[in-house]
Order: C-alpha cells, then sequence, then structure tokens
DNA sequence: GTCTATAGCTGGATAGAC
DNA sequence: GTCTATCCAGCTATAGAC
C-alpha cells in the first residue's frame, strides 16, 4: 500500500510476499475488501492504544503532535482514506475510528484547558483537535510530494504555542522539574 | 476519478465515455500517465486563474477560504495526491504547480499584512497560507467521509478571524462602504 | 488449511490497414 | 485520425480434491 497504493495490492502480491497460493488470501478473507478492512481494524487499535498513552503523558500536546506527524503512520491512514473515497463499507469503518481516535482527544484536550488557562471561546478542546489534525497531516504529505514553502513558518508556530502551553520538549523519561535523590 | 478513484480511470473506460476506440486514447496520449498529466495541467492552470481572481478580489482570505472549501474540486486535487504518492513524473508536475499556487498567495497575503495590521511574528503570510490549506483541505476531506466532530467550532474560529480582518462577509457585486449614485 | 484447476473478466500497449 | 486485430498480462473469485 506504501509503495504502490491500494490499487497494487492484490491477492496474488500478497500471496506471493507469504509464500502462499492466491487462494489461500481469499479463503482468509473472502474479498480483497475483507483484507483491508482487517487490516484497517488491527492498526487502528494499536493506534488508539498509542494515542492514549501519549495523551497520559507529562505533554501531552508534544506527544500528540509528535504521533501524528510521523510520515510512515500519516502516509498509511491516507492511502485508507482513498481507498475509503470509493468503498461504502470502508468509508464507514474508518469514520467510526476516526471519531473515537477524535473523541479521546477532545476529552483529553478538555482537562487541560484549565490548567493551561486556555480560553474556551479562543479556542476551544474540538477545535484545537482539527487544527493539529489538520496542519500535521497537510504538512507530512506536502514533505512526501517534495514540498517544503511554508513549512518552516508553520512548525514554528506550532512550536511556538507548544512551548507557551507546555514549556521545553523534555524527554519522555525527565520529570517536569528537578528532583533530587 | 471522483467517482471510483484512479485506479478506475482505463483506456477503455475514456473511450467509452467518448464514443471512441480504446486505441485512440492511446494514439492522443502514448501511456495513461501522461493522460493524467494533460489533465492536471489543465485543471491547475484554470486554477491558477481563478485563485489570481480571488487573491484580488475585495475580501482576498474569504475569496482564497470559499475557493479552497469547494467539495469537488478538493476531492479531484487529493486524488491527484493520491496518485503523484506512486508515480514520480506525476509527484514532480504536482509539487510545482502547488509551489505556484503557494507563491501567489504569499505574495498576495505579504501585501495584506500591513493593511490588516498582521505582525510577521505572529503569523507570517507563509504559515497563514499553510494554515487556511490545511484547514480547508481536511474538513472538507472529512465531510466526505460522513465525519462532523469539530467542524462547527473549527469553522467558528476561521469566521471569527476572516470577520476580524475583513468583516462581514458581502455578495461579490457589493462595494465594502455603500456609495450613493 | 492448502492445494490444483479454472472461469471470466479487465487492463496497457503495439502493429498495420485504410 | 480512426479503425481492426492482437498479444500478453493481470485480476477476483469459486469448486473441489487431498
Amino acid at each position: 500500500m506504501l509503495e504502490e497504493g491500494y490499487a497494487a495490492v492484490s491477492s496474488r502480491r500478497v500471496a506471493s510476499k507469504a509464500g502462499l497460493k492466491p487462494q489461500l488470501v481469499h479463503y482468509y478473507f473472502r474479498t480483497m475488501d475483507d483484507l483491508f478492512l482487517a487490516l484497517f481494524r488491527r492498526r487502528a487499535e494499536v493506534g488508539l492504544q498509542r494515542q492514549a498513552r501519549a495523551l497520559a503523558s507529562a505533554q501531552p500536546l508534544r506527544a500528540l503532535w509528535e504521533y501524528s506527524t510521523d510520515p510512515a503512520g500519516t502516509a498509511l491512514t491516507m492511502e485508507f482514506i482513498a481507498l475509503a473515497s470509493h468503498r461504502k463499507t470502508i468509508r464507514t469503518e474508518i469514520a467510526h475510528y476516526a471519531e473515537r481516535f477524535r473523541a479521546a482527544q477532545i476529552e483529553a484536550l478538555s482537562s487541560l484547558t484549565e490548567r493551561y488557562g486556555l480560553h474556551p471561546d479562543t479556542c476551544p478542546p474540538a477545535a484545537l483537535t482539527v487544527l493539529m489534525t489538520s496542519i500535521s497531516r497537510v504538512i507530512v504529505m506536502e514533505q512526501a510530494l517534495g514540498m517544503s514553502t511554508g513549512h518552516a513558518e508553520t512548525l514554528a508556530l506550532v512550536e511556538q504555542h507548544l512551548h507557551r502551553l507546555e514549556g521545553d520538549l523534555k524527554p519522555p523519561g525527565t520529570p517536569r522539574t528537578p528532583q533530587s535523590h
């Protein structure tokens, strides 16, 4: 899917990669759409857990931002969205999971608004999640195409806000305030 | 392309829509990629002109926003991007035109910064174009999937900023200040 | 579960007549 | 420019043997 797109994923090629006969693919997944659905669900469940860990970390916004700027993950997600645009059953499934991702983000960010002193009118949590998703997705997508104009300025803007809300970037194990032992 | 995706565009189907034989498609465009390239270029040139008109209007930001939230246009662009992800020649061409679109936006917005009293540090024109592109593209994409969570809040945020910078939405023919004749 | 065999379709692209 | 003819390849999916 990553190298040649969803349309290049055939039962023959999948079987060949697995060292099996193409008919076995149809034995496990009757249609190719069934295979895509199974693949998407497994990926989405793992992703939901990773996102939950990110949102529970010491710097939730930074962790979320790093998670959403992963190039390989974004590329595969875009491929699934392209597929979903033309298959109703897959579209329904993707929309369902995407709403779960977003709901978890909104819930986590809502509990941060007072801690961070965010005015709900200036930028409600729901809008913040859409903003972060949009920016990361489009920049990663454009990078994959070889574009770069405006990226540095936009990333600087994001970093500026992240810094204001969560301070410097700290490695995962580092406590927010130095502790003596 | 819109209904079934770029992978469903074949010389046979194109010819059939045109009431001709498939071989004629190969006569005019040796390969299918040549056909996609020609289609993309024609669309891009028209788009550049439309964008230029939008940026030269009385409310450039609003006009740009309306232009970039067109569902059909966005869907087709996303289809070309999906195609470009897997064909080098098409990727190069799309990146080239996308940079031209962006450059025109940045140039137009740069001349607006002082008129609108925008601080270049708060939001440089280059970042503003990336922001508007990102938000519109992702929201339109999500709407196509049937998602809606967070859209209202985000659109309200955009409208709020558009209003601050360019006032109310006025129909194209309406002058910014009432004029007597 | 894994295989062989097979039906039936769709596709890109070229050669050469007119 | 448009056609006929053609090659060769790829694909999904099912039936049925072992």
